[in-house]
DNA sequence: GGCTAATTGAAAATTGCTTTCGATATCTAT
DNA sequence: ATAGATATCGAAAGCAATTTTCAATTAGCC
C-alpha cells in the first residue's frame, strides 16, 4: 500500500463514516485525479481508458457509480463544460475556486481563478435562503488558434 | 397569421439571410418562448410536450434541428443547468445577462444579474486572444424548501 | 473465520440527441 | 400566380453517455 497515506486513509474514514465501503476500484479512481494534481478533467470514459491502460481491470459501470459517490462526498466536482458529457476534477478543499474557459470549437479548456465569483455566489444562495453548494462560471468562445482555422 | 408583426417578420428576415426558410414549426417553437417572456427555461422534451398540449403536431427531431437553428442565430441561449439535458431560453439582445440558481434537490431554478460577471468574462477571453461567445454562472444549491424536507 | 450488506461486472435498458430518407413545403424567379 | 430548386419535415433507425438489473464477489464487523 504505497499510496494510502493521508489520502487513502481519509477516504476510507469518509467512506465508512457513510456506511459505504473502500474498494480497490474506488482508489485507484481517485489516485488518478489525486497523484496528477488540479487542472485535470476527466470524463468517465477517460477515465476508463486510462484505468484500462495501466492494465488495471475495473468496469465502466462501476466507474460511473464511484464517480456519483465521490462527488456526493465532495471529493470530486462534476463540470459541465457542454459536449453531452460530464467530466470531473478533484475537489481538495485547499484548492481555490476556479473557472474554465473552453473553446467551443477546438474543445479546450483553460482555468483562472477568481474571488469575486465565489463571494457573488455565496451572496446570492444566501439571500434566498439556499444552501451553497458550487458555483461554475463557465466562460465559451473560440481560441486564438481556432479563429485562424476557420471552417465555417 | 394573428402573431407575426414584429417577430414573425424579424425572424423570417434573420432565416431567409442565412439561405434558411421559416416554417411553423419554428415559428411555433419561438412563439412559446417570446410570448411567454423571460424567465423561461424548457428543455426540448418540455417544448415537444406544450406545443402536443396545445394540439400542434411537431416531431422531436424538429424541435431538435430549430433548437440548433435559433441558437446559431443568437435568439435562443442554451444553458447547461446539469441533468445531463440541455435547456433553452429566450435571448433578446435588450435582455441583460442574468444567471442561474439552481436547486440540484428540486430542480428549481432562479436567476439573478450581476454586471460583473460579462466584465471577468470579457477580460478572460481577452487577455488569451479568445472571441467571447458566452458566459454561465451557475450556482448550485438546495432551495430552503428543500433543506427542511430531508430526504437523504 | 464467518456473516451481512455493500459492491462489482456484464449485459440489457434508458435517455437525450442525431441522422437518414422519402415526402412535403417554402422561397425565388419567371 | 406558377413552377422549380432545395430546405425542411416526420418517422424510424442509429448513436453515445449513462443507468439499471442481477447474480457473484468482497469489505467491514462480530
Amino acid at each position: 500500500m504505497d499510496d494510502s497515506y493521508q489520502n487513502g486513509n481519509h477516504f476510507k474514514a469518509l467512506l465508512n463514516q457513510e456506511g459505504l465501503r473502500l474498494t480497490i476500484q474506488r482508489q485507484k479512481i481517485l489516485n488518478l485525479f489525486s497523484l496528477s494534481g488540479e487542472g485535470l478533467h476527466l470524463s468517465a470514459d477517460e477515465i476508463y481508458q486510462h484505468l484500462v491502460a495501466q492494465g488495471e481491470a475495473i468496469s465502466p459501470s462501476t466507474i460511473y457509480r464511484a464517480l456519483h459517490v465521490m462527488v456526493d462526498l465532495g471529493l470530486l466536482r462534476e463540470l459541465e463544460l457542454s459536449e453531452g458529457k460530464k467530466y470531473y476534477e478533484i475537489n481538495m478543499p485547499y484548492s481555490d475556486q476556479h473557472h474554465h474557459l473552453v473553446c467551443v470549437q477546438c474543445g479546450e479548456v483553460l482555468e483562472f481563478s477568481e474571488d469575486t465569483m465565489s463571494q457573488i455566489g455565496s451572496v446570492q444562495t444566501r439571500m434566498r435562503g439556499y444552501t451553497l453548494l458550487d458555483c461554475q462560471f463557465t466562460v465559451y468562445g473560440i481560441c486564438a488558434r481556432c479563429q485562424g482555422t476557420d471552417m465555417s
